[in-house]
DNA sequence: CTTACGGCCTGGGTGC
DNA sequence: TGCACCCAGGCCGTAA
């Protein structure tokens, strides 16, 4: 399940490979998953392309406007080179500057969705659905088994719209901040940590492996938090993502990065997918029960169930 | 407004 | 061999 660390996975190995790439050719298989496909076909092929950044769990592949065949080379790859250097930053924040936005391809790889480089000659994976061929002879590839990804172009003034509603990236966040958020609430914290208008970019996963490392129990409710559990939880987030940035990544099922690698944070999970085995601290038996509407793995004794639960409408 | 919940999308895995 | 069913995560609609 691509989460925060598989997206930041993907979108480096793309970073690393695509800057100053032009796209050529577009085709689609099935197309169910892409918002407009007549525009991506339309406005893409001749684009350089220029940073590829995260958003939550959304990828961002920047375009170069709009380039009359094979003019301007020059000019198009000392942008793409200032480009590269800040990468993940302020995507919406850009745009709120009053500065003309560069078009870009809005992903988001759902469950099993998967973006990937490869030689135009290279065998094509089942459930392939989108190619974005490349002036060097390779080719970007979108493989989505069950297709809950989604595809857009984003075109200037339009991104505001598709990610302004987002919440924080838990990466960014100072701890006030991120007490604020939680404080306030009164759902159960495994919610507010799922919420992407709350934090973006944290999954089920994450959720799940920070609230056992900050030993804080999924149905506690956001402003039930004593302040040092907020604490806890704030650098357990923080720790767990970086960790997982680092080990490229946690490859459960179909996740892989951009060179078709899998990651191998699921070795060092703690809790989730590991019902019934012992508590790595504790020695408890890990149980699975189903909190805002996801199976939530936790320890029973390391992470203490609130007694009761306040009506959330009611007194 | 906030919170909770159910349904929907799809197809791989499982159990009979 | 086939087939019904469960489940995954994001999102949306609805109800309280």
């Amino acid at each position: 399940m691509p989460e925060l660390p598989e997206v930041e996975t993907v979108v480096r190995g793309l970073q690393a490979q695509l800057p100053g790439r032009r796209i050529v050719e577009v085709r689609f298989g099935k197309t169910d998953f892409v918002v407009n496909p007549a525009a991506i076909e339309q406005h893409l092929p001749g684009r350089r392309i220029g940073a590829v950044r995260r958003f939550g769990k959304f990828l961002l592949v920047e375009c170069s406007a709009a380039d009359p065949a094979g003019r301007r080379d020059a000019a198009a790859g000392a942008a793409t080179k200032r480009a590269v250097g800040r990468a993940t930053k302020g995507a919406v924040e850009q745009a709120t500057k009053g500065a003309k936005e560069n078009d870009a391809l809005l992903v988001h790889l759902g469950m099993t969705g998967q973006l990937t480089i490869a030689a135009a000659s290279a065998p094509v994976a089942p459930h392939t659905h989108a190619f974005f061929a490349l002036d060097d002879g390779r080719e970007v590839r979108y493989t989505d088994i069950r297709r809950f990804g989604r595809m857009e172009l984003l075109r200037n003034g339009e991104r505001e719209r598709a990610l302004g509603a987002l919440g924080l990236d838990p990466l960014e966040a100072n701890e006030e901040e991120f007490s604020r958020i939680l404080g306030s609430r009164n759902a159960r914290v495994k919610a507010l940590l799922l919420d992407q208008h709350v934090l973006r970019g944290v999954g089920n996963i994450y959720a799940d492996e920070s609230l056992w490392r900050a030993r804080v129990h999924p149905m506690r409710t956001g402003d039930a938090l004593r302040p040092e559990e907020v604490r806890r939880l704030y650098r357990a987030l923080q720790a767990t993502l970086r960790e997982a940035i680092r080990l490229r990544g946690s490859s459960v099922s179909d996740y892989v990065d951009a060179e078709g690698a899998r990651g191998e944070f699921q070795l060092r999970h703690c809790v989730y997918q590991r019902e019934g085995k012992k508590c790595f601290r504790c020695g408890a038996k890990i149980r699975r029960a189903i909190v805002a509407g996801r199976s939530s793995h936790f320890c029973p004794r390391c992470q203490k169930a609130p007694r009761k639960r306040h009506g959330s409408s009611k007194k």
